[in-house]
RNA sequence: GCCCGGAUGGCGAAACCGGUAGACGCGGCGGACUUAAAAUCCGCUGUCCCCUUGGGACGUGCAGGUUCGAGUCCUGCUCCGGGCACCA
């Protein structure tokens, strides 16, 4: 449909009369908002241009994964963060929205494994769908600065990151444990990985150390532990500090029997005199040569059965102490004791140094191993006002404060439960180790090096060459972008370890080499996908200076809480690397020119985040899977797939709940535990309550009540409702109906009261008002209404509290409903009424509010005006109702000046009717009055 | 297991700093309009009790505590959600 007028004005202007209003319920969404998009896109409404004469704003959005279709929680995240970013314009800013893509992933890759289609076309498909869906919305995005990760363009630049880390030292080479499938000969995701298995072949995995590449951000963990001059919510603080774990302490030294170091961290130096034996990650590089041969076995075989489980299973706290002596001993640096060395998997390697030393007396794990396993436990503590720990006697380690014993040196020093230096046995216990060259003071971090890489096809290539020499070597510039090969074999495995067109290449020299085969951690794309907003088209730099003198930093990000300590973190270490590295030399340049101290503003990347939750499924019944199928290798290969209600569960081969879907693969909940089933290509569906041929993706709406995402997949389709209800209604429905931090569960119900605000708004703002029988009492009633509405909703704006501020705009329809039936208001009034309400729904809903600021007569757009301010003066209310209590029980109210003193409240609720009857009771021991809103009389 | 949240009517929720619990909306009930239904409009709607106009008791996951006063603060639990490093 085309716009009835084509307005040809200037920036926000629209030219022409609009038809005279219609009847009161012509409101058509479908033609307004269509009609809308269209006119602001032509009109480049929201096309964000850099202006020095204003002040910025960078209000950003987490960029979606192409997924397939936008969800509802795609949703519920951008349209208050497009609401924010309006109101933001609307109060004087210029203001940059963008919004791009997150491109590369793994679904798109399972995509080509199980159906055979390219991971690209896959992608491309859905970014084509989800722009047309992004358009309903109405949000104003600027799609020229729309970036996405998968294009060379994109990712030309990640690779050019990789290569400034690399040659900056950041990047190394070292090695961590992967999900190795044997059969496969492949490594696995996590997600990939169900119950220690092959989530595709049922196939066992294990883990296995591997050669890969590294981020150094522990580099930079001091650094990330201060949120200095960032307004972040506290949780989101509190878990990326408890991530880095910062733990003060000393690093030991124990030398085996062989001469070999065994070097460990420990937060409690103190206890040394108290360590009885040590503990070895299985995969610890000394194991080998501290096992004796009477003892290789036991070894070998406690090893092969860590290597089958996950790092989640090894750190189960609750579960048996499980663990083998490897036969070799070590010497304690501080009493030359000899100690036994053991192997048990609740060490890990990725953990400090893979090795502990354990003092049972004094700590609750290494007590219970010595008690399982009959080690020898000596407390080195004398707990404070208690009798000294007689070791047969102990049913828990004491971690308490105390004075030190049996600790040579440092006997009678007192410990307290302070850490680090801060307690003085440990203080003593450093030096004493510094001055004997037993060991050092040393801090440890939980958090690790970032592992970038990745054995798969779907993501940026890391532009690295292996000369035939040994020496690893970067493409040089003028060759980035490495780019993906297109013409490959999906089978599961990497594709470009097995592309021989890809892999040869020829090194700096000139001679042969071997282009690396890993590509990037799709969170490296994510790390700084907000700088090539500024100029997505630059061919020059991954982001124009000119461009980011003036919108840098991001002033507030929205998105999910869930990435609290990963994207979030990342994000933060790639702006401090990149400082570092000199990325901004000329951004910082750009800024003195135009007068702007670019002192700080490159040390973090967002200044304000805010965290929505989770917009979950509609509620329903899980349905139950009656499945036929032939096994094979421990999962089903599935020829017919129905849902059935209720059936029994000998109804199929395998009858249960569908728990996931990746692709063709279900996992199904049965009786007997999860099975995993394959959904063979020609196998019938049927799914009774979609109408039609029903095939295996289909599934996805069948689940219990989720979380609405990719990998869970029960998602409510937005694009139905927007078609039913309009974008308008939707916003603002997602924006009233939760509580935005919290999320929950989607009900369909609730949005008819939001369709019948949105339809009020249109009776109000179309209707010609006539005055009738006029009082003063009426229209300061209402102005006072308006202004009260103003500073509520301003607020709440600013609050990131949409649900309230919605709210506020319905209690101001109720009062101009009330009104319009009145006519008791002037029409000025009246007037500024309905501009004031356009203009506090314009953020929420956009297009209605348009459509009838035009039809008001007005040329230029709603979305340009100047945020209402609220009059102080006009809302305050004279009277207030106070609440007279006694003994903190409502007993009665009554109406007061607003500016009643305390004694004259006191003496008012003293004499209240209602009150007498409760004075009788006692006497009047105090009376707190809190003018002018309550008294509170306390007899007794 | 560890880290971080959350729990308030039949439902989604609100409640600034400790000061009227339940704003706003859904649903429900009653009424108006209609041949009828839908839509729309008006009224009521936390639970229980009493003789009414009206009044009273109870009530914010559970058990305690602090306070004149606790949804809000403290202690100890229960259940639910998010994250845990190769899902994004």
């Amino acid at each position: 449909m085309q716009p009835k007028h084509r307005p040809t004005g200037p920036l926000g202007t629209y030219h022409g009369g609009f038809d005279p209003p219609r009847r009161a319920m012509d409101y058509e969404h479908r033609e307004i908002e269509q009609r809308w998009q269209e006119t602001w896109e032509e009109h480049g409404l929201y096309r964000s241009k850099v202006d020095w004469s204003r002040p910025k704003h960078y209000a950003l959005t987490m960029l979606p994964y192409p997924s397939g279709d936008l969800h509802m929680g795609h949703w519920y995240a951008m349209t208050p963060s497009d609401a924010r970013a309006r109101y933001m314009r609307m109060k004087g800013y210029n203001v940059l929205f963008p919004i791009g893509f997150d491109a590369f992933g793994l679904p798109a890759e399972n995509a080509a494994v199980q159906r055979n289609i390219h991971p690209a076309k896959w992608t491309h498909e859905n970014i084509d769908r989800m722009r047309t869906q992004l358009r309903s919305m109405g949000a104003m995005f600027d799609w020229e600065r729309e970036a996405v990760s998968c294009y060379p363009n994109y990712y030309k630049w990640t690779e050019w990151f990789f290569k400034q880390m690399y040659e900056h030292g950041i990047a190394y080479r070292g090695e961590a444990m992967v999900n190795w499938s044997p059969t496969l000969q492949t490594v696995l995701a996590n997600e990939q990985v169900i119950d220690g298995k092959d989530e595709r072949t049922g196939q066992p995995v294990e883990q296995r150390m591997m050669e890969q590449w590294f981020f150094a951000l522990t580099n930079y963990a001091d650094e990330l532990l201060s949120f200095d001059g960032i307004d972040w919510p506290d949780p989101i603080r509190m878990m990326q500090t408890n991530w880095i774990g910062r733990s003060e302490g000393a690093e030991v030294t124990f030398v085996t029997e062989g001469g070999d170091d065994i070097v460990v961290f420990t937060t409690r130096p103190d206890t040394l005199w108290g360590a009885t034996f040590m503990v070895l990650a299985p995969e610890h590089p000394l194991v080998d040569a501290l096992t004796t041969d009477e003892h290789r076995a036991a070894v070998d075989e406690y090893r092969q059965a860590a290597a089958a489980q996950s790092e989640l299973e090894r750190m189960e706290e609750s579960r048996e102490k499980t663990g083998v002596f490897t036969g070799g001993y070590a010497i304690n640096p501080v009493n030359q004791e000899r100690v036994p060395v053991w192997i048990a998997d609740y060490v890990l390697l990725s953990y400090g140094t893979g090795a502990i030393m354990a003092v049972p007396a004094h700590d609750q794990r290494d007590f219970e191993f010595a008690r399982q396993f009959g080690l020898q436990i000596v407390p080195v503590i004398h707990p404070a006002g208690r009798d000294e720990l007689i070791e047969p006697e102990m049913t828990e380690s004491y971690v308490g404060p105390g004075v030190m014993v049996n600790s040579g040196p440092i006997d009678e020093v007192e410990t307290t439960d302070a850490k680090g230096r801060a307690n003085p046995s440990v203080a003593a216990a450093i030096d004493w180790l510094e001055e004997n060259n037993a060991g050092k003071e040393a801090i440890n971090y939980r958090v690790r090096d970032w592992l970038i890489s990745r054995q798969r096809y779907w993501g940026s290539p890391i532009p690295m060459v292996h000369r035939s020499d040994g020496v690893i070597e970067a493409v040089t510039d003028t060759d980035l972008p490495v780019v993906l090969p297109e013409d490959v074999e999906f089978t599961g495995r990497s594709p470009l370890g097995e592309t021989e067109s890809f892999l040869a290449t020829t090194d700096s020299e000139g001679q042969p080499a071997r282009r690396e085969s890993d590509t990037m951690d799709t969170f490296m794309c994510s790390s700084w996908y907000w700088f090539r907003y500024l100029s997505p088209d630059d061919d020059q730099a991954p982001f124009d200076p000119e461009e980011a003198a003036y919108w840098l930093p991001v002033d507030v990000y929205t998105g999910g809480a869930e990435h609290a300590v990963m994207h979030l973190l990342y994000a933060r270490f790639f702006v401090k690397a990149m400082r570092d590295m000199g990325v901004f030399t000329d951004t910082a340049a750009m800024m003195k020119d135009h007068g702007r101290d670019p002192s700080g503003l490159f040390d973090e990347p967002f200044l304000l985040l805010r965290n929505q939750g989770q917009v979950l499924g509609a509620e329903r019944i899980g349905d139950t899977l009656v499945i036929e199928g032939d096994w094979d290798q421990g999962r089903l290969l599935a020829s017919s797939v129905q849902v059935q209600a209720g059936a029994a569960t000998d109804a199929g081969t395998v009858v249960g709940e569908l728990m996931r879907r990746t692709e063709n693969l279900l996992q199904v909940q049965t009786a007997d535990g999860l099975v995993g089933v394959e959904v063979l290509p020609d196998a019938a569906v049927e799914i009774p309550s979609i109408p039609g041929t029903n095939d295996v993706t289909q599934l996805k709406h069948h689940l219990d009540i989720q979380r609405m995402s990719k990998s869970k997949g029960n998602v409510v389709n937005p694009d139905e409702l927007v078609q039913e209800y309009g974008a308008d209604t939707v916003r603002t429905h997602l924006m009233f109906a939760f509580e935005w931090q919290k999320g929950g569960p989607w009900d369909e119900r609730g949005i008819a009261g939001s369709r019948r605000f949105i339809e009020d708004v249109w009776k109000l703002g179309s209707a010609a008002y006539e005055p009738g029988d006029v009082s003063d009492r009426a229209s300061t009633d209402l102005r006072r209404k308006v202004h009260q509405t103003i500073a509520k909703v301003d607020e709440d704006m600013a609050e990131f509290k949409w649900n309230t501020a919605v709210a506020a705009l319905m209690t101001l329809r109720n009062a101009m409903l009330e009104a319009v039936r009145a006519r008791r208001v002037t029409s000025e009034v009246w007037t500024e009424a309905v501009e004031t309400l356009l203009r506090l729904l314009a953020p929420i809903a956009p297009h209605i509010s348009e459509e009838l600021w035009q039809r008001l007569g007005k040329s230029d757009s709603v979305h340009v005006q100047q945020w209402p301010e609220a009059d102080a003066s006009v809302a305050a209310e004279d009277t207030v109702t106070m609440v007279i209590q006694v003994n903190g029980k409502v007993r009665d109210r009554l109406d007061v000046p607003a500016g009643i003193s305390a004694e004259e409240a006191e003496t008012a609720a003293l004499a209240a009717d209602k009150i007498q009857s409760w004075l009788e009771q006692g006497e009047v021991r105090k009376v707190i009055a809190r003018p002018p809103k309550l008294v509170n009389i306390v007899v007794g």
